[in-house]
RNA sequence: GCCGGGGUGGCGGAAUUGGUAGACGCGCCGGACUCAAAAUCCGGUUGUGGUGACACAGUGUGGGUUCGAGUCCCACCCUCGGCACCA
């Protein structure tokens, strides 16, 4: 065994291996428990980044842990290769997306074999190649047929200079990014999925998901917002009635004036006569269409001086037509009650309306409606039919009584919307739909299908190649034959994310999936990023649902169980020249200490001159921060990189790269390189013997077996892989103290070697190939070795400690057989010097035993 | 604005079910080896006071529950993620 650690042919040989078995390839094998775990496939940016690196780890470690455990393991790996990046960099570059996008493919699956992850390559695929999206295009056609599509006008981001639709990403301080134009909110008509009718299925079954982080589920359930109220019809002036919805009934004898969205119809036909309200509504429609924009903006209205009628009192009510109402959601208008709703209660104090209490606090406590409104449920007062009721007695008193006059019904509201899939882009799925001036829009025929996007195509200022094109879009109607043109628009790329994972256990179907995906799915085990927490997870979710109800999947939910990982974050660096930040890549920053470890500064390594240390921001271009995997893995060896994120922090949380730490984790690695490769030279080791172990031999072997136990759990059960990491280094100190070189001393060391490889595999798994064969072993390590277990013989205490507290604090500690009866500790205790003296004297007013653990003397 | 996280030594973090706060690693200090440096190894490292045994304080802030709170409850502060066309 070679004393130095190489790790560049350490790393080469393990992946030649697995890559010439085909490790990693598996097929259906009903006879064996399989398990699927699928990290979330990237964007094929360019390069990986760090929490690519952070995202694939966790996935593999998680992969080879279970194969160890003896189960048939898929894990996959593909390209999200839709997207805007590659329109942007095709405009920039003067280059296709399409090659873009395949050249940067290229790139990063080269990374991803470097750092040697157990991918079943023959699954790969890339969403941007017909035979991928095409199912996607037939399975959107059976929907359509299915009445699950539909089409609606809905609102998008106008550029008014660049005359195209921007992304809220491309919308920047309520401005186009590449024109600087304000920017406008306009609609169009888009295609759209009815989530909606999945609603009560998607709320519910989160219920289902008991290993699916509590956040997550939280997340969706308030995403998905199911309410219970009454939908509302009030008389207007001369012509239609305005419905809206309350989830306060109770409030309805407050309403001191209605809301309507500049795009209302009401509010358009009140302007036509209105320079004001004309001027007005066209302000509203300046701006993006972000709901944290339009949701922290100045609240303003006007009154169309159009009255409604109360459906209770009979009293006239003024509509308002204001820009937080949005036409979108719900019904484009609200009741307003500014005694009891916030919102409402600082829009009627800037506009002069009336507030009106309308309930009264339950413990009769005085409420005063000048310091703002009262939102909590009460007793209803000054409500005519309504007083003295409660939230419940309102709500059905009011459904009765409009029920029987028409006017009003309970409902059962979402704040989910419908999935708009539509985008005006190049570069994504043609949505495959015709329309035709006699037949209306139809989808294309299954026979016709993929409807293929042209990949050589030049960019021409920015609209899409494919909507320039004359030629592309001219088709014929599959209903009367006639000319008939193409819809140009194409998916959001999140369709193309939402059933990848079904398809990787289906290469080569026919059809989107075949009947091998009912062995693999659901999913084991999916890890992404929290950023995807309510949307990507919310799709994916539905879209399941929707396989399931065409009879492609028999499960209900795609993955049992998400891990979230956090993001990953790095120290910035910055100089202040002529007002503008320059930001410094930290691996060109030499920081200064104070004798203490404290950092004082930093410089620049390249001048010496000092930098400001700015903010720990996640890794960004912009800030310069970004630190490169790619020069780690030849630096370190992918053995480092990967131990050192998944030593830094536990998974869910942030991690903050730190050079110095990665130092600490190839020092590490070259210490048990070093310290195995001495025991191997020391010679053959003989069997172990148990029964003729001494006290410390005895010691060193009920540490491994705990290091078993701790890490064994720390694997399956928590994904706590830092603390699984610090219990192996535990170890590797008690050993490194260990000095006896007996015969019985080395087959014990023999013994806990081998298990420190086997419990560092999933983590660093080229080491642990190496030290596997080092060790004598004949078998080659991922093919044949099981998950170490715990000997229970080497777990036995012979005395544990137990804590002795004077009025909760630690006074004392002893030593005790385990199972030492109650009355014996207590005694113990009570004689300890270290208790007396604590007393004082005192007389224990009480004493607590916690058995084998704690006694706290109460005095 | 709304929804969801996070906050513990100089730093990343540990404390798994309310029971020893600071495991493990980094950094720093001291020592060994070396002509020297690097690498490696050994020891120390929450703060304050004390030679020491030890004492007191201490988990974002302010309250509370408990024999006992980093952990549970209430209020607040800071910070990060998401908000429907970034993926």
């Amino acid at each position: 065994m070679n004393e130095h650690f190489d790790f560049k042919s350490i790393d080469s040989a393990a992946q030649a291996y697995w890559r010439d078995q085909r490790s990693f390839e598996v097929i259906e094998d009903p006879t064996r428990e399989k398990f699927y775990c699928l990290s979330m496939l990237p964007y094929p940016s360019g390069a990986l980044h760090m929490g690519h690196v952070r995202n694939y780890t966790i996935g593999d470690v998680i992969s080879r842990y279970q194969r160890m455990t003896g189960k048939n393991v898929l894990q996959p790996m593909g390209w999200d290769a839709f997207g805007l990046p590659a329109e942007n960099a095709a405009i920039k570059q003067q280059t296709a997306p399409a090659r873009w996008t395949y050249a940067n493919i290229d790139n990063m699956r080269t990374q991803l074999q470097v750092l040697g992850f157990a991918y079943d390559w023959s699954r790969e695929f890339a969403t941007c190649r017909p035979d991928y999206y095409g199912h996607e295009q037939r399975f959107f056609t059976r929907l359509f047929n299915k009445g699950i599509v539909y089409r609606k006008n809905s609102v998008v981001n106008w550029d008014p200079i660049d005359q195209t639709v921007l992304a809220n990403e491309q919308v920047v301080d309520g401005r186009g990014w590449r024109s600087g134009a304000l920017v406008e909110r306009r609609e169009i008509p888009q295609w759209f999925l009815k989530i909606t009718d999945y609603a009560e299925e998607l709320l519910n079954e989160l219920d289902q998901l008991p290993h699916w982080p509590e956040a997550v589920k939280s997340m969706q359930r308030h995403w998905i917002g199911r309410s219970e109220g009454l939908e509302i019809d009030f008389e207007v002036d001369g012509g239609e009635p305005l419905t809206v919805y309350t989830t306060r009934p109770d409030t309805l004898m407050g309403v001191t004036y209605l809301a309507v969205a500049a795009e209302h119809p009401l509010a358009r036909h009140a302007a036509a006569g209105n320079a004001e309200l004309g001027a007005f509504l066209a302000e509203c429609s300046k701006g993006g269409t972000a709901e944290a924009d339009v949701e922290t903006m100045e609240k303003r209205g006007l009154p169309l001086g159009i009255d409604a009628i109360h459906p209770v009192s009979g009293a006239r009510v003024p509509i308002w037509v204001a820009n937080f109402v949005l036409m979108g959601y719900g019904t484009g208008a609200v009741m307003a009650v500014p005694g009891h709703d916030q919102r409402d209660w600082e829009f009627a104090t800037k506009y002069e309306l009336p507030i009106t209490q309308v309930i009264a606090a339950s413990d009769g406590s005085a409420v005063d409606m000048a310091a703002g409104a009262y939102t909590e449920r009460g007793i209803c007062m000054a409500s005519g039919p309504l007083d003295g009721m409660d939230f419940q007695q309102a709500l059905d008193w009011l459904a009765s009584d409009f029920e029987a006059r028409g006017c009003g019904r309970r409902r059962i509201n979402f704040r989910l919307r419908d999935w708009g899939v539509s985008r005006q882009r190049y570069w994504g799925c043609p949505i495959p739909i015709i329309y035709c001036d006699s037949c209306g829009a139809l989808p294309v025929p299954e026979d016709q299908l993929p409807v293929q996007l042209p990949e050589d195509v030049r960019f021409m200022g920015v609209a899409s190649p494919i909507k320039a094109d004359p030629e592309w879009r001219k088709t014929t109607c599959p209903g009367c034959g006639g000319p008939a043109e193409r819809e140009t628009d194409t998916f959001d790329t999140f369709v193309e994310s939402s059933w990848y994972y079904a398809r990787y256990t289906s290469p080569g179907a026919p059809d989107m999936i075949d009947e091998r995906a009912n062995y693999w799915l659901p999913v084991d085990q999916y890890i992404g990023g929290i950023e995807h927490a309510v949307m990507h997870l919310l799709y994916f979710r539905f879209w399941h649902k929707l396989m399931r109800d065409a009879g492609l999947v028999s499960s209900d939910e795609p993955a049992r169980r998400l891990l979230c990982q956090g993001m990953v974050v790095a120290e910035t660096f910055y100089r202040d020249i002529d007002g503008q930040k320059h930001w410094y890549n930290p691996a060109e920053v030499e920081i200064e200490r104070d004798e203490r470890g404290r950092m004082t500064g930093a410089t620049l390594r390249s001048d010496g001159a000092p930098v400001t240390i700015g903010a720990v921001e996640k890794m960004s271009k912009s800030k310069n921060n970004g630190v490169d995997p790619q020069a780690l893995i030849d630096r370190y060896g992918a053995d480092t990189v990967r131990l050192f994120s998944m030593f830094a922090a536990p998974p869910d949380l942030q991690l903050e790269w730190s050079d110095a730490g990665v130092e600490g984790m190839a020092r590490f690695l070259r210490r048990l390189w070093r310290m195995v490769s001495e025991h191997v030279a020391e010679g053959p080791v003989e069997a172990l013997d148990k029964a003729a172990l001494n006290a410390d031999q005895r010691t060193l072997r009920s540490a491994l077996h705990q290091t078993i136990a701790k890490v064994g759990h720390d694997y399956a059960d928590r994904f706590a892989f830092n603390t699984a990491i610090a219990a192996v280094m535990e170890l590797i100190n008690s050993i490194q103290r260990y000095a006896d070189r007996s015969a019985q001393s080395r087959a014990v060391l023999q013994e806990c070697w081998q298990n420190i490889a086997l419990l560092l595999n999933p983590i660093t798994p080229h080491i642990a190939h190496a030290l596997w064969q080092a060790l004598g072993n004949g078998e080659t390590l991922v093919d044949a070795q099981p998950f170490p277990q715990a000997d229970p013989d080497a777990l036995v205490r012979d005395l544990v400690t137990i804590v002795l507290q004077v009025n909760g604090k630690l006074r004392s500690k002893l030593e005790l057989p385990p199972g030492t009866p109650r009355e014996a500790v207590e005694a113990a205790a009570l004689a300890d010097e270290a208790v007396l003296r604590n007393l004082e004297g005192r007389t224990p007013k009480k004493v607590i035993v916690v058995p084998d653990k704690l006694v706290n003397v109460v005095g």
